[in-house]
Parts: structure tokens; sequence; C-alpha cells
DNA sequence: AGACCCAGGTTTTTT
DNA sequence: ACCTGGGTCT
């Protein structure tokens, strides 16, 4: 017996039968916590160990960074460093991205192209509808830049989208200017040798559609091709799917039908639900046994979520005993409900000695978060509230790395415009309109279009100044940062220091401790690019502007925000992949959960597995939060209870009306007197 | 360029 | 109720 059957050791029946299943296709449909990264890991390892190939001729996708690295390291712990390096682990755009850096030249493009964040093509998009003349009637850049992603994401083009049939003049109306938009966003990213988060996948796409060699080359280094999440794949990854495994068809698939919650965002279930069709032979395989939670809160998940339609059957059970019911309360308002879950909470606290980090309040919305960090900071709770405010949209920090795109993509043009006059250098409207005239009617990117300005001395003196000095600069840092003369982090230092950003800062900033904030974000921007290049051999400007693009949290403080500290409070849809002992769900109305524009939409099921995920996050303990009136759109509004609550079997809840009423007494008789804060607000809110 | 005002809208967000 | 964005005025 060799030694790799030790990737088999204590995996049950369906587990075991996924890892040893190598050959052909396979979907596992894996049941919340029913250890699917464990089974994909060690299937990873027993691949490589029973030497049916070799580390480089796997690929295992998954659809965040943070998955990938963690799917690394248990993979490493299996096979160790060394292999586990030579695996091609990454996101579906991370991959391909690391196609397009060696072959979009075949497509016409410039291998230092740049990304163009949701930001940029946002100020992009707002430049191509005011030049169309099409903002105004009801059609702003925001809803293009989400039709267009859903588009592309759905693999329609300009082309595609005109072909289609029309139903009435609105609508007619709409997809003329649709396509013109998509047509002219699409041509300006290409001036600008720019592509969107999108394009890395349709690129890719199309890379290997006209250019069968470059297929052929990747089919037959990755013979073996595994697919984390599998049920948040939209149609273009599964077309890259289907071309990457077209000759070995080694395909494994995992996923959960029932935790599909990204379909506004072009997610297609049905690649999950039909798997079958399209590989008749696959082998399913279906992980039912759950190791998390309670025999409670799955009999809960499981009785709302049969409520669907279209699914794969599957019950999920386990053997952690009953546990205690499901608790609902009903409280009066928001405030009610937040100011009530802190109590359970500290209750639940006193009675088991459990930390504040096995605590979780998950919501729909991120505005539901307020009224709960108030009354969590009243009580002085730590917490801590993830999502929101992404680090790379801020403006200082844009600006920093708009320079840095500039210098490394002389054609990015977003960027160029962006920081062309930030600090001031005198550079208005006038002299671009100038230089966009010269770009168009010579073909010369910004950058040299500037320089023609300067030459035929088409702009007055102080202008001509500016223009010196931006194009000066710019040119003397494209040659540092190429050359390396220091450490990256050093260049951009001088650079920041060199166009006195901070001084900027300092006039624009309208406090000293706003000024202290950005000024900080710039440093955060710095120490960045000093992580990054402390990390690899080859420390490369372009590398580390593309990890900025495909890792949100890559310029953060490190990786300190990663460890959870006090409550955790976010939405259900951040909440996927994790578990906590106690969980709260809140807001159990109909409007909020399901939320409003579902139901008019008719997107009910979507949100039933979002509850159904939602449920399925607590261990022990998970406690229902139903407010009687809640203020919506500013006006105080009678709610009526989540039509998914009477999905839950009533013998698992114990309904809590008795703390409902006490409040909303108190709050109809004399002034409630002012809780006082006991302690000092908590020193890491965030 | 910066301050001010009004209108509109208002989920979720892995990359 | 609140925030954003765009437009206008100084």
């Amino acid at each position: 017996m060799s030694s790799h059957t030790r990737f088999l050791d204590g995996l049950n029946p369906p587990q075991r039968a996924a890892v040893e299943c190598t050959e052909g296709p396979v979907l596992v449909l894996a049941g919340a916590g029913s250890g699917k990264t464990r089974v994909i890991t060690r299937r990873i390892a027993h691949i490589i160990g029973s030497g049916l190939a070799d580390p480089q001729n796997l690929l295992a996708v998954t659809f965040t960074n943070k998955a990938a690295a963690e799917m690394r390291e248990r993979v490493a712990d299996l096979t160790g460093a060394a292999s586990a390096r030579e695996i091609t682990i990454s996101t579906f755009h991370a991959f391909c991205l690391q196609v397009l850096r060696r072959h979009i030249s075949h497509l016409g493009y410039r291998s230092n192209f740049t990304i163009s964040s949701e930001g940029d093509s946002h100020t992009l998009l707002r430049r191509v509808t005011d030049e169309l003349g099409v903002q105004g009637e009801s059609f702003d850049a925001r809803t293009f830049q989400a039709a267009i992603s859903l588009a592309k994401n759905t693999g329609e083009t300009p082309d595609t989208l005109r072909d289609k049939p029309a139903r009435n003049a609105t609508e007619e109306k709409y997809q003329q200017h649709m396509t013109d938009v998509y047509a002219k966003y699409e041509s300006a990213l290409r001036a600008a040798n720019s592509l969107d988060f999108d394009d890395l996948l349709t690129f890719t796409l199309r890379l290997w559609a006209e250019h069968p060699g470059l297929l052929a080359a990747a089919q037959k280094q990755y013979r073996y091709v595994m697919v984390d999440e599998y049920q948040d794949t939209n149609a273009v990854q599964y077309r890259l799917l289907r071309a990457l495994v077209g000759k070995c068809r080694n395909l494994c698939v995992v996923g959960d039908d029932d935790q599909s919650i990204y379909g506004w965002r072009g997610a297609d279930v049905r690649n999950i639900l039909e798997f079958e069709r399209d590989f008749p032979d696959a082998k399913v395989i279906t992980l039912d046994q759950n190791y998390r939670s309670t025999e409670t809160i799955l009999a809960a998940a499981n009785g709302v979520i049969r409520n669907n339609s279209a699914r794969r059957e599957k019950k999920l059970w386990s053997s952690l005993g009953k546990g205690r019911p499901i608790d609902h309360f009903v409280v009066g308002d928001e405030e009610d409900e937040a100011r009530e879950a802190v109590n359970w909470l500290i209750q639940i606290r006193q009675k088991t000695g459990v930390s504040l980090e096995d605590f979780a309040i998950l919501y729909r919305s991120n505005l539901q978060s307020r009224p709960f960090e108030l009354a969590l900071r009243q009580a002085g709770v730590p917490y801590q509230v993830y999502g929101g405010q992404d680090f790379f949209e801020r403006a200082e920090v844009k600006d920093i790395i708009s320079y840095l795109k500039v210098i490394a993509n002389p054609r990015d043009e977003t960027a160029f415009l962006r920081v062309v006059n930030v600090p001031r250098r005198g550079i208005g409207d006038v002299t671009l309109h100038l230089a966009h005239e010269i770009c168009r009617t010579e073909g010369k990117s910004l950058g040299m279009a500037m320089a023609a300005v300067l030459e035929r001395s088409m702009a007055p003196k102080n202008t001509e100044y500016g223009i010196r000095r931006f194009l000066g600069v710019i040119q003397r840092y494209r040659k540092r940062f190429r050359d390396l003369d220091a450490p990256l982090d050093v260049i951009a230092r001088d650079l920041v220091r060199d166009i006195d950003y901070l001084d900027e800062l300092q006039r624009t900033s309208r406090t000293p401790v706003q000024y202290e904030a950005r000024a900080q974000n710039v440093e955060a921007v710095i120490n960045a690019l000093a992580t990054y290049a402390a990390g690899t051999n080859h420390p490369r400007l372009h590398a580390f502007l593309d990890a900025t693009h495909l890792n949100s949290d890559a310029g953060t403080e490190s990786r300190q925000d990663m460890k959870r500290d006090g409550v955790s409070l976010m939405t259900i849809h951040s909440a996927k992949g994790l578990e906590f002992p106690f969980v709260f769900i809140v807001g159990m109305e109909d409007g909020s959960l399901p939320h409003e524009r579902s139901i008019t939409e008719g997107a009910l099921d979507e949100e039933r597995r979002l509850f159904y995920v939602a449920l399925t996050r607590g261990k022990r303990h998970v406690t229902l939060f139903e407010a009687l009136s809640r203020t919506r759109h500013g006006r105080e509004r009678m709610c009526k209870t989540s039509r998914f609550l009477a999905e839950i079997p009533p013998e698992l809840i114990v309904c809590q009306v008795r703390a409902a009423r006490e409040m909303v007494e108190e709050r109809v008789a004399p002034p409630k007197p002012k809780p006082k804060p006991k302690r000092r607000p908590p020193r890491k809110t965030l």
C-alpha cells in the first residue's frame, strides 16, 4: 500500500469517493459545512501522490483570493510547500490575467495593459455617455455599467445585443443606447490599452477561440481541473472551463446550488443544475453530512430550502445533537432590535462564557448595520463591521495608483486625465481638448499629444510649464520603475515627494484630522508596495498594480484585519463560507428579507437561498429578530413577518414576544432614562 | 476652484 | 432621512 492512501484517512464514504474519482467529469454537491475544502485539497494531494500528474498539471479555480490562499496553504500541509507552489491555484480572473499578460499581443493589445477598476470604468462611462448625449433620459453611467458587466458575463457583445429583438419602443430605444454606449466604451478601453474585470475573462475566451494553438497548449498543461463554488460561475466562466477541459475532460466541480446567491451578478445556477446535460457521463456525488451545525439548525434550514423548486434534492444531517431551539424575538423597531440583540448577546455570554468572536450579526443590507453599531458601542462591546468602503476607491489612493498606472501604461487615458492636473499645474479643459484633438487626428497617446502641444507652442506660458513638469515626472519615473534603481516603495515615496502631493492634500483637506487620515492612506499605498516587493524575487510595478486590482485587500494594513476582533457585523452575502457558534439574523420582515425589490422582481428563490445561507452559518444557536415597524426611505412603516419564517417547522422556534411588549410599553410610558455608556467606546471599531 | 443647492435614488458585490 | 452627483453661482 503506497503512502498516498493517507489522503483518504478520516473521510466519510462520499467524501472518499469524491477524492478517488479522479478521471472524467465529476460533480460534487457539497452542502453547507460538509467538508468541501477538505475534499478538494485531499483530491489534489491524492492526484499528485498517486503519480497521476505532476503539480503543474493541476488547476484549481476559486472565486476569491482568500479562498485560493487558504487552499494553497492546506494543500501545502498535505503535499509539502514545494509541490503546492507548482500547482496553479487561483481565481478565474487571476488565471486569465496570467494568460493574457503572456499572449494578449495576439489580440492587438500591448502586454503592459492596465486593469480598469470599477471606479475607472465608471469615470470612463460618464465620459462616453456625455459624448453620446444619452445621459439624462433616466439612463446614467451606473445603469450602463451594470448592464455592460452583465452583458459581458453572459457572453453578449454589442453586435449580439443589437440583433436582439425588442418588445416595444422603450426597449428598442434603450437597446439602441445600450449598444452605442457599450461599443464606445469598448473602443475607449482599447485605445487606453485597458481591460476591465470582465474583459479578463472574455478576452481569454476570445484568445483561445482565435488561436487554437494557445488553447491546445493550455489543455496539454492542465490535465486536471477543479472548480470551487461552482454554483457561482457565469456563462463566460463556464465556456472557459469547457474549452479548457475539451480533451481530457477531467473536470471536477464542487458547489451547492442551494447557496447560489450571486445570480444578480450573472452567476448562472443552471451550470450546476444541468451539469450532466453537458457531461452525460458525469459522476455525481452528494455530500450531505454536515459537521458544523446542530440538528435543529439544519432542520430549520432544510424546512426553508425545500420550498425552492429548481434544485438538487439533498437533506443535510448531522450528528451533533439537537442543541437549543431557534429563538425568535419580535421587537418594536430597528433601535429596539439592536438593543434587544445586544442584551441577548450579553445574556448568552454570561451563561456560556463564550467569546465575542463567536457572535455574528447578519443583515440583508449594509444600511441595517447602523443601529447595531450604536447599541454595541453604547454597551461597550467591541465589534467589527465588514464590507463597505473600498480602500482603493478613496480619492487619494486612486490618485497615487493612477500615477503608477500612467507610468506603467502610457495609453491609460482615465488614469492620465485623473492626475494630469493633480496637483494643480494650470492644465485645464482647453489644453486637454487641444490634446484630445491631436490624439484623434494623429493617433497619438495623450502624453505624446501633450508633448506636441508644447512643441507647437499652443498653450500659454504657465500651462507649458505645467505640462513640462508633468511629462518630466512621468518620464523620469517610468525610467526609474523600469530600471529599479531603488526598491519600489522608495521610488514611489520619491514620486509622492516630487509632485508635492502631501501639500496638495493639506490644501484640499478640511480638517487636520482628515489630512492625517488621507496622508496615512497614501503611506499605506507605499507600504503595500514595500510588502509586495518583500514577498517576491522579481518585483515589478505592473505585477503590483495587478495585485491591487485583483486583490481588494492587498493594500490594507497587512493581514491584521483578517483576524476577527469582537462581534462580527456583516451582510449575509459576505458571510458565505464563514461560520459562527452564535448567529443573529436580523430584519426578518418582508421587505428586508426577502428584499422589497426581489419581491417585485420575483427573485424569491435567491432570497430564500440567502436565508438558507444565513441559517447554515450557525454552529450552536441561531436567533431571529423581527421588528414591527422600521424606518424605510425616511418614513416609519409597519412591517409584516418575513414569509420565510413560516417555513421553519414551528416546533423548532421559541418566540420571545414578551420582551417586545415590554419594549413597547417602555416607549409609550415616561421618557426613558438614557442608558449611560458604561465604559468608554472600544478602541477599534473601524 | 470651491461652495451651495436641488433632485433622485435607495440590495447584495467574490473580481 | 440621507447621501451622491450634477449644475450653477461667486
